[in-house]
DNA sequence: CTACATACCAAGAAGCACGATGTATGTAGA
DNA sequence: TCTACATACATCGTGCTTCTTGGTATGTAG
């Protein structure tokens, strides 16, 4: 049997998932696919975002109003479910992007990794 | 009827808050109540760890071996339980601070907040 | 025709923070 | 004395999110 294929250690923080969801399809508009890989590279490897966790997390935003979808054609010529951020979904990134500096910030605190 | 008191916003991270007790603990054997303040002082009231939160983690670290209780009598004179941090909760920190960094870094890359 | 990358989705389990609620004691003030 | 508040512990149920695992389908390269 083959080794054991590492921890993979995915672990995200709790609502972390949505934010960064929503800040890479503010760049660009994308489809789920592409924004697992577009975290992974951006992030240089240390996110791993399991489909798992994507698609119920893409299913969620379009169901609160901060997405909306359409089908379209990717880049690679296959039909795809193309996300944009709407209206409410860009203040709600405003939102979210703020409290996560807040929030860092004070564990930061906490954990001595001030300044 | 008051006014409704603020929002309160504690929306913490899930995970971050074991590690910050380890942390708060590991500068100094701490009792419940006082890890909760301290959390609080700290990062500027930003943190408000609500007690239900807060003894359901204590009694999870300390069944992993993270953290060691005993009943002494706390600076107010009172009986507490004080804790302080094993061998084992000394790694466990480092690990999980460390995961902490890496995992923060990442997300500021991704948030554009990095450097 | 097999394997792999692309692209979507669902179901079940587990973990965790939260809110509400309860107990008890010591102290300060009315 | 009676009341309020701070200290100090704790449990329970709920809800949300993430993870794991599995499944579907297409195009392309070997």
């Amino acid at each position: 049997m083959p080794p054991p294929p590492e921890p993979k250690a995915a672990g995200l923080l709790q609502g972390t998932l949505d934010m960064m969801i929503l800040q890479v399809i503010a760049l660009e508009p994308q489809h789920g696919y592409a924004i697992a890989t577009r975290l992974q590279q951006i992030s240089k490897d240390v996110l791993q975002v399991q489909q798992g966790s994507l698609y119920p997390a893409l299913h969620r935003l379009e169901k609160k109003g901060w997405l909306a979808a359409e089908w379209k054609e990717s880049e690679q010529g296959r039909m795809a479910k193309i996300y944009s951020l709407t209206k409410a979904g860009k203040k709600q990134l405003a939102e979210e992007a703020e409290n996560w500096r807040r929030m860092s910030a004070a564990i930061g605190l906490v954990m001595g990794t001030a300044q």
